[in-house]
DNA sequence: GAACACATGCAATTGAGTTGCATTATCTAT
DNA sequence: ATAGATAATGCAACTCAATTGCATGTGTTC
């Protein structure tokens, strides 16, 4: 089990801790989106700058993504392992929930073609879905 | 021209004042979103939490919408006259350029169809799309 | 014009995000 | 297995946006 987390974290070039890997395992075990204050009230024995760099190393690297939201918490998603340090692609709809609040990526879900008008380059989709998750309905 | 902008704050029941004649302008003035910081920078005789709760009030009667952003600056930009205080229709992509940063509110261009699976229920769609804006292209 | 309700400005607080630096842990090459 | 190089961590401190309370000023209604 463990192990399959080094291999994560070996793949994307990071060294291998104790918070890496707690860190990851706790993203696969949830199925939502997580904040950095998600991560903080898990894990009272890392400093909060420590969870910090955690999760922006999982960005550079392409463990992690970040989803918009209107509200300044940003929150975090797993990545698919089709995402790299220099491309990602995310092609999974975020679908927040009004009941619960929770984020979710709706991964396997494909995102519509999107068109813009000429004269436009589109270089990335991100589709934010509000509305009652499966929990809450 | 004054007059429009008063009807729009009456029909919202909003008082008539100054800063909001001003920040109402700005938006119908700017295509782009503005963000708390583009107020401040504009109008300094105006206080920030004056402009903050101007932007609030503008939010909760339907006359601005709040974008989701992936960092912490919340952009707003003008709701459709479709929108109310309850509810709010958004049906058009909002288009951030990776070259200027600008956010703009690409109107009168369909957002496609978006489907969830079985058991969630949509009650609002943001798309939010990234890349080369016109005047950069 | 008077009374009320609301908007504004100021002071102050919170919390997320961020950086520098010393210490500690991991990794690599012997 | 170990030593040295390199990266991660914890702590302190700072910035900035977002937010609230309260006193004062202004718009609105009759």
């Amino acid at each position: 089990m463990k192990t399959d987390l080094k291999y994560i974290l070996k793949n994307h070039n990071l060294r291998i801790t104790d918070c890496r890997l707690n860190v990851i395992q706790f993203f696969l075990d949830e199925k939502n989106a997580l904040s950095q204050g998600d991560l903080e009230n898990k894990f009272k024995q890392y400093d909060r700058v420590t969870l910090y760099r955690t999760l922006n190393s999982f960005l550079d690297s392409g463990i992690l993504h970040k989803i918009p939201s209107e509200n300044g918490a940003s929150t975090y998603g797993l990545c698919h392992n089709t995402c790299t340090p220099e491309h990602h692609v995310h092609d999974h709809i975020h679908f927040k929930c009004n009941n619960c609040g929770q984020i979710e990526c709706l991964d396997n879900w494909a995102v519509p073609n999107v068109s813009v008008p000429s004269g436009y380059l589109i270089e990335g989709v991100n589709l934010i879905v509000d509305g009652i998750c499966a929990d809450c309905n």
